[in-house]
RNA sequence: GCUCGAGUGGCGGAAUUGGUAGACGCGCUGGAUUCAAAAUCCAGUUCCUUUGGAGUGUGGGUUCGAUUCCCACCUCGAGUACCA
């Protein structure tokens, strides 16, 4: 009896394993890291998950795997390393589920959340759980109030070029007026003087002041989407629909708050240099940034003296002589005021029209050229003459000023439209043909019938034109950028409530001491009858400035008590910060200590998905940004090194399934995969071997159709379990399956995306019972390169797996597999695979090439295990090496090597280079570039001697057959080359 | 359309500054062990017309030598979408 258990305990029982370890380390808090240390500071984050109510596949871990490797890898290098996780926790799926149901969604979030951690405790990463945030808590969110005060408490000084404090611009206001601030505000800021603005009343100065907030209330064109009820940012919707569901989207002007992000587009693009992040998403955010240089064009509209200007924005300036009409968005606030009697009803139609087409359908039909003209003239700022101005929904209302200088012969949009509606298209290029398109191309450009532009280059002629508008006083340079303000409201429950009441239709903030201001109960989750948000279902949503408190609705009496906001903050509001907070997530009086921030300072390893390019990424880039200005935090950039993990998708089973005509009736056979290509690609079909011939003969033609089966009833040959699949679905118990003659049964495979649909989800839970976590965790660095996308193949554990219990038998070589390892001194071979493996493992840690070092460490074991190597101090260095991977079993053995610690703050073995110094080398000997033989050879030889005993073996004179060689190419160290 | 990335055995993939293409694993084939199975171990496995030859998407170039560098093209994937 006492034998049985014994034996069982000496082979790799990795459920005990890992269960002992992950107790381990939840009791002693292993992972717990402190604000202080001697040790170097090391933050290693993942992106923060939203906890959806599916759970997690296996392709959701990959990147907390990896992270968690390089995490562990630093303890071992003796850095004090800050690895926390948790939950953006606000969000619509709970909300929806909420609406659909009743149910609270902080009941719904709270349950997926724990499904969550229980998820990631089964792999046994080693998260620093003490430090866990979530964005639904109001621990938590009474800082993300806290920092859309400072935002709203500030304005963007552009000679200082860095978020200010309001205070200082009230004092220059009421010393000087706006005159002299160089500040990034709304485009429709009115002069003042000192004396105009202390007179004005508190509204005046409260409106005047929300134009230069960094966070500010305003009517903007918003992405409403009716399906939703919502608006959503332009990263929340993708080709005209709403990102999730797919709703339509359109657009509507709205009173919104929104963040004045745009005051920071050239630093977001300046400081990409400064980051080592992945190129491509770098390029997503410079596109979506996307500064063009250009000038401001101010035309006068015709008759002289009417008083009204147009301003365009153009990048070729150079090409202002090719101007033959202008073309107005059917949006802009002058079309109503210039269009002439005549044209009037046209253009009214064409403004109607466009009115009504939802942004899907003209983004979709980009190809009909529509437009109208509006009777108006303006006059050329250098020739004079009249210029047509027409409008067309091809100009964009919300790009530049709405407004453009059409140059038909140097765009080819001017030129389709010019074109259409038999407009003139004069050409002002030197030696081109521009009948049948426009000329874009900047490089070869010289300019003709230009007056004094004529014979300049695109560069030349561009400043030249700018300082001839800038002596009319009609035109300067120009740097324009596409990246918009960032709408900050959203129509929803389940957000974060703004800390903000109205006092005559005025925004107020809440003071900072009364945060959190906690969101409201309600009884329905959806818009009022009256369609304001969900909030304006609470009855207690009012806020008393006596007893600051939040009270009834019912005694708002607009002297002492007022309504409070009723939309909430966006799913990005609270994730971008959220790295910061982690630095010191349990502070109650700071979002967190200077001693904790200054100790932390940012992130040095960051790994998440690429979706993330424009959203996330980008206004967590600007709060850092807003945050450094105002001295909250150290660094402009809140992530030195970003990582995106390539997705995992799931491999589809396919049973083939025929499906022939029996008497005008559909009859179906299922068949073996193999037996059908066999059968498809034979050019006889009647052979009589192939077990289809027979159904053949009997029903003629037939359709071949892809049957999806359940990834876990096929096993790692692709046979599928017949009698489990008619169980799954009963439907397919009639329908005959044509096997191999063993009465084996194969399915086709395919790759697709892991969805619930195709029957191809693996969980990662499933994995851990059968497998072990150490098993998934070194499968899923194995099966690639972290940052590519690859097929998740359950297939493929095994080899991992068998390889985790050889590792096993190094340690256990004792009788019936018991414990021993030996104390001598290693041999020479045992410290060489060592070292070989030490210096590789390093390298491969250093570049985020993790799948290569799962090779690594199977040759080492392979290697050791022919050498028979038990040598406990080599042992020993292999249980650290792999700690980082595959961490349970590395405590076990580690333990069982004598050690009562965890193996977690071991140092990492150091590679010592003369264990792999060699006495010869191995030449590969090559003809023309083709290695053809090898030859074994002292490494400490000559150039010359190399030659020579190269030419002296027998195997090169039977290669060379007689021939005398041209050139022989000798690399010490590296290879032979003969020429000739 | 534009921008970026990638194409290597049946499959996932390896090859660090140009220097032995296919490491490692899966799968497959054969064998050992076993009453049998599982597990384990050993050998083989790029292709072909095999004393040899060809071969890293295609075609060309640079080089003694190219998966690696250059040019053109093809295919797939991601992002973006009238941005003046």
């Amino acid at each position: 009896m006492g034998r049985l258990i014994e034996t069982s305990y000496m082979n790799y029982d990795f459920k005990k394993i890992e269960e002992k370890w992950q107790g381990y380390w939840a009791k002693n808090q292993t992972f717990k890291v402190e604000n202080n240390s001697d040790k170097e500071k090391f933050y290693v984050l993942d992106m923060f998950p939203y906890p959806s109510g599916a759970g997690l596949h296996v392709g959701h871990p990959l990147g907390y795997i990896a992270s968690d490797i390089y995490t562990r890898y630093k303890r071992h290098k003796g850095f004090n390393v800050l690895h926390p996780m948790g939950y953006d926790s606000f969000g619509l799926p709970a909300e929806q589920y909420a609406i659909q149901t009743g149910q609270h969604p902080a009941i719904t979030t709270e349950t997926n959340i724990n499904r969550y951690r229980e998820q990631l405790d089964k792999i046994g990463f080693s998260f620093d759980w003490s430090r866990e945030v979530r964005t639904s808590d109001p621990n938590y969110y009474k800082w993300t109030q806290w920092i859309f005060i400072q935002l709203f408490n500030s304005w963007y000084n552009k000679d200082s070029d860095k978020a200010m404090d309001i205070a200082d611009l009230i004092s220059v206001f009421e010393k000087q007026g706006n005159s002299t601030v160089n500040a990034v505000c709304d485009d429709d800021v009115e002069s003042f003087t000192a004396s105009q603005w202390n007179a004005f009343t508190d509204t005046e100065k409260q409106q005047v002041l929300l134009q230069y907030r960094l966070t500010y209330l305003a009517e903007t064109e918003v992405n409403w989407c009716p399906g939703l009820g919502t608006v959503l940012a332009n990263d929340e919707m993708v080709n005209g629909v709403s990102e999730r569901g797919g709703h339509p989207v359109i657009r509507k002007k709205m009173t919104q708050w929104s963040m004045r992000i745009s005051a920071y587009a050239q630093r977001l693009l300046d400081d990409l240099s400064m980051l080592d992040w992945p190129q491509p998403l770098k390029d997503s955010q410079t596109n979506w940034i996307g500064r063009s240089e250009g000038a401001s064009v101010t035309f006068k509209v015709l008759p002289e003296g009417s008083g009204e200007n147009i301003s365009v924005f153009t990048t070729r300036p150079d090409t202002i002589f090719g101007v033959s009409f202008m073309t107005l968005a059917p949006e802009h606030e002058l079309v109503a005021k210039i269009t002439t009697l005549e044209q009037k009803e046209e253009v009214m139609k064409y403004v109607a029209a466009t009115a009504k087409r939802s942004e899907r359908d003209r983004m979709a039909d980009v190809k009909t050229i529509t437009g109208a003209f509006t009777g108006a003239y303006a006059e050329h700022p250098f020739t004079k003459k009249p210029i047509p101005i027409w409008i067309g929904d091809y100009v964009l209302a919300g790009y530049g000023t709405g407004a453009v200088m059409s140059v038909p012969c140097g765009d080819q949009r001017d030129h389709d439209f010019a074109r259409h509606f038999n407009i003139p298209v004069p050409n002002i290029f030197e030696g081109v043909d521009v009948d049948e398109e426009a000329f874009a191309d900047k490089e070869n450009t010289v300019i003709a019938n230009s007056d004094f532009l004529n014979g300049m280059p695109y560069k030349k002629a561009v400043k030249r034109a700018i300082l001839e508008l800038e002596q009319l006083g009609q035109g300067q340079g120009k740097i324009n950028y596409r990246l918009r303000d960032a709408v900050f409201s959203r129509q929803r429950y389940w957000g974060e409530p703004f800390p903000v009441y109205y006092v005559n239709g005025m925004p107020q903030m809440i003071a900072v001491e009364h945060l959190p201001i906690v969101l409201p109960e309600v009884e329905k989750y959806l818009p009022t009858e009256t369609g304001e948000p969900p909030l304006g279902n609470a009855t207690h949503w009012a806020w008393d400035v006596e007893k600051s408190a939040v009270v009834s609705n019912k005694s708002i009496d607009n002297k002492t008590v007022f309504p409070l906001e009723l939309n909430t903050m966006p799913g990005w509001a609270g994730s971008s910060y959220y790295f910061n907070r982690y630095m010191d997530p349990n502070n109650s009086d700071e979002v967190f200590s200077r001693e904790a921030i200054n100790y932390w300072q940012d992130v040095d390893l960051y790994i998440g998905g690429s979706e993330h390019a424009t959203g996330h990424l980008l206004y967590s880039r600007f709060w850092q940004k807003f945050l450094f200005d105002k001295g909250i935090v150290p660094k402009p950039e809140f992530a030195k090194k970003l990582i995106n993990q390539g997705m995992i998708t799931g491999t589809s089973a396919l049973a083939k399934r025929l499906q022939f005509e029996v008497n005008a009736q559909p009859f179906f056979v299922f068949v073996d995969a193999e037996v059908l290509d066999d059968y498809l690609n034979s050019s006889d079909k009647t052979n009589g071997e192939n077990p289809l011939v027979s159904q053949l003969e009997e029903y003629g033609e037939f359709v071949v159709q892809d049957i999806h089966a359940d990834v876990t009833m096929v096993d790692t040959s692709d046979n599928l379990d017949v009698e489990a699949f008619v169980k799954w679905q009963p439907e397919y118990a009639d329908v005959n399956f044509i096997t191999k003659a063993d009465g084996s049964f194969k399915v086709a495979r395919e790759v697709e995306k892991m969805s619930k649909s195709k029957f191809n989800v693996v969980s990662p839970d499933s994995i851990c019972e059968e497998y072990g976590a150490d098993s998934l965790r070194l499968y899923e660095m194995f099966l690639g390169p972290l940052e590519q996308s690859k097929p998740w193949n359950t297939a493929g554990i095994s080899g991992v797996h068998s390889f985790l219990k050889k590792l096993w038998r190094l340690y256990h070589s004792g009788t019936e597999g018991s414990f021993a390892v030996t104390d001598g001194t290693p041999s020479a071979d045992n410290l060489k695979t060592l070292h070989k493996t030490i210096k590789k493992v390093e390298e491969d840690i250093e570049n985020f090439s993790f799948n290569t070092s799962v090779a690594t460490f199977m040759i080492c074991v392979n290697e050791l295990a022919t050498q028979k190597c038990n040598n406990r101090e080599v042992l020993a260095s292999l249980a650290v090496l792999i700690a980082p991977y595959a961490p349970h079993i590395a405590e076990e053995l580690w333990n069982k090597l004598g050690h009562s610690d965890s193996i977690a703050t071991a140092p990492f073995p150091k590679f010592e280079s003369k264990h792999l110094v060699e006495s010869s080398k191995e030449y590969p000997i090559s003809f023309n570039g083709k290695m053809r033989f090898k030859l074994e050879l002292p490494v400490d030889l000559s150039k010359e001697e190399i030659e020579k005993a190269v030419m002296a073996d027998a195997k090169t004179q039977d290669q060379l057959q007689g021939r005398t060689p041209k050139k022989v190419i000798v690399v010490p160290g590296k290879i032979v080359n003969i020429v000739g």
